[in-house]
DNA sequence: GACCCATGAAGTGTCGACAATCATGATTGC
DNA sequence: GCAATCATGATTGTCGACACTTCATGGGTC
């Protein structure tokens, strides 16, 4: 899953034993609705899941609960959960709001990123350059260092709350849709050049330019997958 | 609580006796931390909180689940729930969101909104003047009024990610530092009247202008809490 | 006297069972 | 034959009890 380059958003506390049973749940969850495992729209019956993971019902419950945080399932009383369905309308909604707040993030960015960062997003462009996927330009690693790239920005933006909505929430919805619709970039080699210009503008502490070129690069992203 | 303005924010499934006891106890604890019952940054024990509420811990911890979600507390592996804490720092970013995202919405109103949603926005804020705690200028009406006319705002934009975002998460941390900071707008005929510019340009079906008018208005509501 | 370790209590995490609700299909009445 | 009603099954919501972790207290040692 996380291969040779880190991925900063799958695989929380997967594997960590000291760590309580609902928060692994959780990921194991999050890994199969967006790898497609649980389908868009399906139920989620909790004494199937809780035997397929082999587990009981209290800790799955729980696990359901924080998804539904994530809206990545919506649960109705007496009725149980079913996975959220991201279709073309919530994409397009959804990349409407990434569009301000990784705009301002950017802003934010060029202000607040360290020096070190910096140089260490820089390193990981390159490496994604070096991908034989990217290199034949079929895509951008699964869409993952894609997302891994944007995280680190937000993260760098230092405002705490930006953080949370976009990697708590609207992120998990946009691999939703990613893997659902088994989506792959057909500009990867164009979204890493965008990249680059990204963070050259950062570095040159031009927040301006920033968010107007992160703004452009969300858009294009969001046309290319509507024109599918 | 509701008094004779409609609150679309605050009690939701209250005292709905077909849904769920979680569902109610959540309600109850939004409004027990929003007012300052439950002071910022206390601990919050399961078994006490279960008695209190006549409860067993089950329905008690889905209730603190949906908090978390809420981002009202903050829950550590075997160490319990806190009530969360939004200081001026926290406060900082938050309005720094709100601003691009309720910009947007604006923007978003203007082209979406009913007429009739807009004539019942209007009559909504003619009832707010005639509050006397708004014609001594002393107070906009608990602060409670204030967010129902951007959640209004923001539900016209149409965007459903926009309204879970701000709805679902900020508008909650916001109303918890109101409370707990006993904050009093020092400035409610004026942020009364830039309502009405607002929506004046929704009117006008200006996006532009209303998007501009609600940033410069989040940002003056911004400066005046800080000067405090 | 200070630091470390053991012991106890309190609290969280997990489990299995019961009760209430909803969905499905058969039955009855028109 | 069709619609409404009722019974049945399964699923969700809730509860109480047990296991494990954490934190505080007290005793012991250096």
């Amino acid at each position: 899953m996380g291969k040779s380059v880190d991925n900063h958003l799958a695989e929380g506390t997967a594997n960590d034993p000291s760590s309580t049973l609902a928060a692994r749940l959780t990921d194991q969850l999050v890994e199969a609705i967006v790898s497609g495992q649980l389908a868009s729209g399906e139920k989620l019956s909790e004494p199937e899941l809780a035997q397929r993971f082999g587990t009981s019902r209290g800790p799955l419950r729980e696990a359901l609960q924080r998804l539904e945080g994530m809206r990545l399932v919506e649960r109705r009383p007496h009725q149980g959960a079913r996975v959220a369905v991201v279709g073309r309308r919530e994409l397009a909604d959804l990349y409407a709001v990434r569009e301000a707040l990784e705009g301002m993030a950017c802003r934010l960015a060029a202000e607040a990123m360290s020096d070190e960062a910096i140089a260490s997003l820089r390193r990981l462009l390159v490496e994604h350059e070096r991908l034989p996927e990217v290199q034949a330009d079929r895509s951008y690693f699964q869409e993952e260092g894609y997302l891994d790239f944007h995280f680190r920005v937000v993260q760098a933006s230092g405002n705490d709350e930006l953080i949370a909505v976009l990697a708590g929430q609207l992120y998990h919805r946009v691999r939703l849709y990613r893997y659902r619709s088994s989506h792959v970039s057909r500009r990867p080699q164009r979204a890493l050049k965008e990249h680059h210009q990204i963070l050259d503008a950062i570095e040159a502490r031009d927040g301006e330019l920033a968010e107007i070129l992160m703004r452009r690069h969300i858009r294009a992203a969001r046309s290319s997958i509507e024109e599918e």
